[in-house]
RNA sequence: UGGCGGAUCGUCUAACGGUAGGAUAGAGGAUUCUGACUCCUCCAGUCUAGGUUCGAAUCCUAGUCCGCCAGCCA
């Protein structure tokens, strides 16, 4: 421990010198704090990875899970629950803390009246575009409001007829009496509790006014003792803000923000009111569409806990503006699966291939390994028939020498069977389209290579007979372009409209479509699938997560 | 032309006055019954201009560029 450890990162650097110098009395409390507003997303995750993470590896730690539910009109109990599987999904645990914002209300209130008798705020008339024009510019200062003067008595008696629902949903505001000149515009007297009749998830009808953020966001913090209140950058000038009410008030604990930049990802959009737009509108199935950023998005997809934390690990934590390349969270993913996901067959274009070597009815049974790499994964048997299905992209009539897939009258090896060469192409007549091809194999070329010849291509292949026929959906990103978040007018129209591909049609080993997989398979050269939530037994659905890294592609890219 | 914050390989991120390092991407090669995985090699960076210092990404000065803030959202 007494090692200097190179830093993780700028804030586990002020962690570990709080810790070690005692402050909090050693302890150390995070939190994190969603709004329950909409789903998560891997933003979100990186929060939670920073929170839960940093709580974990300091003895003692802890991270509290609290819903920030100040504002009834946009929250939702449907959100609160995917929160909480989300969080839990991810691997992580608040054990009994978990809270709520509106849990303090009460707390809330009676420092509202504090505050009030101390002389450190007043209710205000004004309307909200009166506010605004009081509040002055970016370059300008602001006004006092007429009623900043008002007497304690007659703050205290208007703020309870306000929570008594005197007057109506507007007509006024409990501030902060701090200074409309501060050239911080957060300090220019900021609005703490509004009224709105509008009724809460969790405490009803009980209250017609509520607190703000930035009045019951450190004064949550306080109560729950947390010592570290990490949140990203757009909050930095509200700090002033969250320390000038602790000062105020006769709290215990004393928490400290810090902020971190947000994540932004290539080619997606992070804000929730942008996702729920397109939720809204449909252009995706829902929150849980395997395209969206989201938790459920990618838990749907195939992303497993693992690869979206390893993800967090590597983009770090630092105050840099950012935005981390896609193909970083596709590396992740793949390395992770790589090792754990057993193989199998699957052609999603199918091309017929028949084998005129073999007898008709042929079929025998092949043992194949179910990863390359590890043998624990365990066989399974497959059938080698007469007839049987390749990719349609691995034939080619005539093909560049770097082409090491079937071409007319060349020889490649099926994956796990034999080397067949193909002899003749058969084409519809009235569309030249290719139907079917003819070929023989090489009965000496199981489990072992020809002799006197090198046979460079393996492509995957199924059974015509021996197999399922079902669905893949694949995927590209949501927006075409890397940053979408520069684009101009409705995010809803500039979905790409290529982000999906459906493919029926595909054909699957059988064992596929039976139940329990735990974890995405890889289709053998085509990626890792994951079985959606709509398959069947009778018609299965895979998602691909993601493709597997294609040298071929790059190849022929440059030709 | 207010305040706050930021700027290091293409990207993300270290270096806390003392060899600019890692990851990823890219290029090349080895291996291969997945053009996968794995392995090896290479390429590539301190926003600019001054200054302090034996020595500056780091400190100072002056700029430049980027982000956030004028909700009774969070």
């Amino acid at each position: 421990m007494n090692d200097i450890a190179p830093s993780a990162d700028f804030i586990r650097d002020i962690i570990a010198h709080d810790l070690a110098n005692g402050i909090n009395d050693g302890r150390l409390q995070t939190r994190f704090p969603p709004e329950p507003n909409g789903y998560l997303h891997i933003g979100h995750a990186k929060s939670i990875c920073l929170n839960f993470g940093v709580a974990a590896e300091n003895p003692g730690g802890r991270c509290n899970l609290r819903f920030d539910d100040t504002n009834p009109a946009k929250e939702d109990v449907e959100y609160v629950d995917s929160i909480q599987e989300d969080v839990r999904w991810l691997g992580f645990d608040w054990e009994d803390r978990k809270y709520y914002a509106s849990d303090y209300f009460g707390d809330l209130y009676r420092f509202a009246e504090e505050l009030i008798e101390k002389g450190k705020a007043y209710v205000c008339d004004l309307t909200a575009d009166e506010m605004r024009a009081y509040r002055g510019t970016l370059t300008e200062p602001g006004r006092d409001s007429p009623y900043r003067e008002r007497s304690v008595a007659e703050n205290l008696d208007l703020f309870r007829r306000m929570r008594a629902g005197e007057f109506p949903d507007g007509a006024r505001v409990l501030r902060a009496r701090i200074d409309m000149a501060s050239p911080n515009i957060n300090m220019r007297d900021p609005a703490l509790y509004r009224i709105r009749r509008v009724a809460h998830h969790r405490t009803g009808d009980d209250w017609l006014i509520y607190p703000t953020y930035d009045y019951a966001h450190g004064i949550s913090d306080a109560l729950e003792c947390v010592t570290h209140s990490l949140c990203t950058l757009e909050f930095e000038d509200h700090r002033p803000l969250y320390d000038w009410i602790l000062d105020q008030l006769e709290i215990p604990c004393r928490p400290r923000q810090i902020e971190f930049s947000r994540l932004s990802l290539e080619y997606t959009v992070m804000s929730k009111r942008k996702l729920n737009a397109l939720v809204q509108s449909k252009v995706v199935s829902g929150w849980d569409d395997p395209r969206m950023p989201t938790i459920s998005g990618l838990r749907r997809r195939g992303y497993t806990p693992e690869s979206i934390r390893e993800f967090c690990r590597l983009i770090g934590i630092s105050k840099s503006p950012n935005r981390v390349e896609h193909a970083l969270l596709e590396t992740c993913l793949r390395s992770d699966l790589d090792s754990r996901s057993p193989r199998t067959m699957a052609v999603l274009r199918p091309l017929k291939v028949v084998i005129d070597s073999l007898p008709e009815g042929y079929e025998a049974s092949i043992v194949a390994p179910n990863h390359p790499q590890n043998e624990a994964m365990g066989r399974r048997t497959i059938h080698f028939t007469r007839e049987i299905f390749i990719e349609e992209e691995d034939f080619r009539e005539s093909a560049p020498k770097q082409f090491k897939r079937l071409v007319t009258g060349g020889e490649v090896r099926l994956r796990n069977a034999y080397v067949i060469r193909c002899r003749e192409v058969v084409k519809d007549p009235s569309t030249g389209r290719i139907v079917e091809l003819r070929c023989d194999h090489d009965p000496a070329t199981l489990n072992a290579n020809p002799v006197g010849r090198k046979v460079a291509g393996v492509i995957h292949w199924v059974s015509a007979t021996r197999s399922v026929v079902g669905e893949a959906r694949l995927y590209n990103p949501l927006f075409a372009v890397p940053e979408p978040d520069a684009l101009k007018g409705d995010i809803v129209e500039q979905v790409n409209p290529e982000s999906i591909e459906v493919l029926d049609g595909c054909r699957f080993e059988p064992a596929l479509a039976e139940a329990g997989q735990p974890l995405p398979y890889q289709f053998e050269r085509l990626g890792y699938f994951h079985r959606d939530l709509d398959s069947t037994p009778a018609h299965p659905v895979f998602n691909r997560a993601v493709g597997l890294r294609d040298a071929w592609a790059k190849i022929e890219q440059k030709l």
